[in-house]
DNA sequence: CAGTGAGCGAGCTTCCGCTTGACTT
């Protein structure tokens, strides 16, 4: 039995640290936290100084009971969880679950997992820092409170199993009002002419843009006009060097902003693949808030760089962080071994370490030197110019392997944009110029990756949090993830070129469309509104900054955890049992008036989603209803657009002597026949559709049906279908699907395989996990 | 599965941060 128990957070970490420290010591892993508040109830004794109670959690039993045994033959235990406000109190969790005795117990701390650190660490071991651990208990704590004094307000003043929490009802909040900016944003038009002009030496032809812009049509049709006649000439050129700085290596924010961007993943996509990299042991971890390199890796990039690239590409740094909150108990995520340029690894795994691999040898490498050259060209009798830009590396340095994206725009990568030779006063021909009507664009909604870097900025959430937020509050469905198809519009174009002349032209152009945004539903805004009106300190993007602030009070010694909760939980509580006392949150607004019949219509939310209604509730005639379809609000819903809803569904006519209706459901438009659902297909539209066409998808339907039929049996009276579904052949009985193992032959199964089957294949339960 | 939109009421829902798998689609 070894003399030494290490106990870290990880298990991957501590396979690799039980490699550096040999045969003495043991390395395991409690797997991030082991003990938490109660799962029921509040857990917290608010009458009696915050009193939490904790319990081992369910699936941290195993690892306790090992841990105890082992711990139990071991001289000395060293607790080397991260160092930071969790870990900390990992350490702590540890000591009371595992009940250690503190003679025989040592607190350890490294920051990067390499040999000498960690045989330093073992050099300097300390006590656990209790201030540390109640600086976590009060984040705890107040979340709980938070959370669990919050959403049973919503359950009764809103909708059941609904949620609120410090982090995610600001999020919601973030896209919540970001889309109202985008609702209320009126676009100003501009007009800004771009040039190309003819040179006397050369066939190049030189691209400008004007500098000024014109805010309206004729003022630009008045200059349009003065150029077909005007002087063109070079009124000076100047040449400014400039230099690029590679990014500082990945946070887990910044990894997830990249992938998102270079590589379309999902946040929790990259958080996947990142994980099973760091379990092969290719890349450091990547839950972190650090940009710092290790010692080694520095010199492992110089070494790399030096050999590949040349001495002058290579500049070794180190980087600070910028994020305030951030409490850096780990490296940057990087590769493990930087020399190993490719892995081995899935297509998007490859594509990941690819992107870390860049990332991190750029951050050492030399800036980019460029030089930025720009020319004015004057205009005969006019005071506005053009101008030219021409941009040229001069020295690529760290571009040569990587160039970070930015979110606004889609030229980012500065290439190399030349310029022909050119002197000042040379006068200049004119090739063309188009002067296209342009619209100023409203803040752009927040993809994911972007949603989490505003939440880093505002210092809410951390690493491990940011994926998990946001699945969140799209399964509360306060926010969809969703693509939607833009609109058009009509642009005004003045062209003008010496052969043509001058003409006026009128063009369309789709905008607005977006790709996997996240927009808010109308429980969303409901629902931020409603905390916003009755807890604004909680809903203030400030609010974490100051508890976190607090926390750091706490951590120093400063203050009394169990204070600072009696300072925030006073005017909290008051503020529920107030709120408990105000009105249900409701969302209706009226709409309009039925052209025709003068009813009114109103956009309400109801007990199945926002909906439509026309005539009032009081009348003695039911009033009609309407679903909304996706992507209407019932903020922004237009009267025209209510009264198309009214139009679903349509009846048809008779088929078999049964009606055939038209409508459009969950899935996309339908066509119902003897309760019997088919898909209208995209080329055809329920509003259009006519009898003939529904009837010939109801009779396609059933063909497909009867193709799907492969066997029937009987058994204890009921029956048992084996059908082909979308995933191939599978076995049904009554309304239970049973899964039929890859490469069983579906067509020659017996009724005793069938049952083997059934039996050794339960069917899934619904809705998640259920619990004891 | 996609019709619903009244009311009653039992029993339930929920937080944030550490960690992995075990799940489905």
């Amino acid at each position: 039995m070894a003399k030494n128990l290490v106990i870290v957070e990880s298990p991957a970490k501590a396979k690799t640290i039980e490699k550096f420290l040999g045969a003495d010591y043991t390395v395991r892993s409690s797997y991030g936290h082991v003990r938490d508040l109660a799962k029921d109830g509040m857990s917290v004794d608010v009458e009696n100084n915050f009193e939490p109670k904790y319990e081992i959690s369910a699936d941290k039993k195993k690892v306790i009971y090992e841990l105890k045994k082992l711990a139990k033959d071991a001289e000395i235990i060293w607790l080397a969880t991260d160092e930071d406000r969790e870990g900390e109190a990992i350490s702590w969790h540890l000591v009371e679950a595992l009940k250690l005795d503190e003679s025989k117990t040592k607190r350890i701390v490294f920051h990067e997992i390499t040999k000498p650190a960690i045989t330093k660490a073992i050099q300097n071991p300390r006590k656990i820092d209790r201030n540390l651990v109640n600086a976590q208990q009060a984040r705890r704590v107040l979340d709980r409170l938070v959370g669990f004094e919050l959403s049973p307000v919503l359950w009764k003043k809103v909708r059941p199993s609904l949620s609120a929490g410090r982090v995610q009802s600001v999020a919601v909040r973030l896209i919540v009002e970001r889309e109202r900016e985008i609702i209320g944003f009126e676009p100003e038009i501009s007009f800004k002419p771009k040039a190309k002009f003819t040179l006397q030496n050369s066939s190049t032809l030189l691209p400008a843009e004007l500098v000024q812009k014109f805010d309206n049509y004729q003022e630009a049709l008045a200059f349009c006009k003065h150029c077909q006649t005007a002087q063109y000439q070079i009124e000076n050129i100047e040449v400014k060097p400039g230099k690029k700085t590679p990014a500082a290596p990945f946070t887990t924010s910044t990894l997830q902003q990249e992938a998102s961007r270079k590589l379309g993943f999902s946040v929790s996509k990259t958080m996947t693949l990142a994980q099973k990299l760091y379990e092969a042991g290719h890349i450091t971890y990547m839950r972190t808030d650090s940009v710092n390199l290790s010692e080694l890796a520095i010199n492992a990039a110089y070494g790399l760089i030096v050999n590949e690239f040349g001495e002058k590409y290579a500049h070794s740094r180190n980087f600070t962080t910028k994020s305030k909150s951030a409490q850096e108990a780990h490296e940057a995520i990087r590769p493990t071994y930087l020399q190993n340029a490719k892995i081995d690894g899935s297509y998007d795994e490859k594509r990941l370490y690819d992107l870390i691999w860049k990332r991190t040898v750029a951050s050492q490498m030399a800036d980019a030197e460029l030089e930025k050259t720009s020319v004015k060209i004057s205009v005969s009798n006019r005071v506005e110019v053009f101008q030219a830009t021409g941009n040229v590396v001069k020295f690529e340095g760290f571009l040569k392997v990587y160039n970070e994206s930015t979110d606004d725009d889609d030229e980012t990568n500065p290439g190399d944009i030349l310029l022909p030779p050119l002197a000042v006063n040379e006068t200049l021909g004119l090739d063309e110029i188009i002067c296209r009507e342009r619209f100023s664009r409203p803040p752009a909604r927040y993809t994911e990756a972007a949603l989490v870097k505003k939440l880093e900025e505002l210092g809410i959430g951390r690493p491990s949090t940011y994926a998990p937020t946001i699945s969140t509050v799209q399964k509360r469905n306060y926010v969809v993830k969703e693509s939607r198809d833009g609109s058009e519009r009509n642009y005004k174009q003045i062209t003008v070129t010496p052969k043509t002349g001058l003409a006026q032209l009128e063009l369309t152009e789709t905008f607005g469309a977006e790709k996997n945004k996240l927009f808010p539903s109308d429980i969303g805004m409901l629902v931020t509104d409603f905390l916003t009106e009755h807890f604004e300190t909680v809903m203030d993007y400030n609010f974490t900054a100051s508890v976190e602030n607090e926390f750091d009070n706490i951590a120093q010694g400063l203050n009394q955890w169990q204070a600072m909760l009696e300072g925030f939980y006073g005017s909290f509580h008051s503020k529920i049992e107030e709120t408990t006392k105000a009105d249900r949150a409701k969302q209706e607004r009226q709409i309009g008036m039925h052209p025709e019949s003068g009813e009114p219509i109103y956009a309400r939310l109801g007990k199945y989603g926002p909906f439509v209604q026309l005539g009032e509730t009081s009348d003695d005639i039911k009033p009609k209803y309407a679903k909304l379809r996706a992507g209407q609000l019932i903020e922004t819903i237009t009267l025209p657009e209510a009264l198309e809803l009214f139009k679903l569904p349509r009846q048809l006519g008779n088929f078999e002597d049964k009606v055939v209706t038209a409508d459009i459901g969950r899935f996309g438009p339908y066509v119902r026949h003897n309760s019997k659902f088919v898909s209208i297909p995209k080329d055809l539209d329920p509003y259009e559709i006519d009898l003939e066409s529904a009837i010939n998808l109801i009779k396609q339907k059933r063909e497909d049906d009867a193709n799907k039929f492969i066997n029937e049996f009987e058994h204890q009276g009921k029956t048992i279908q084996i059908l082909n579904g979308r995933w191939g052949p599978y076995i049904k009985e009554g309304k239970t699907n049973y899964k039929i193992p890859k490469g069983t032959i579906a067509e020659t199964l017996t009724l005793d395989e069938i049952l083997k089957i059934m039996d050794e294949n339960p069917p899934k339960k619904k809705g998640g996990r259920s619990k004891k």
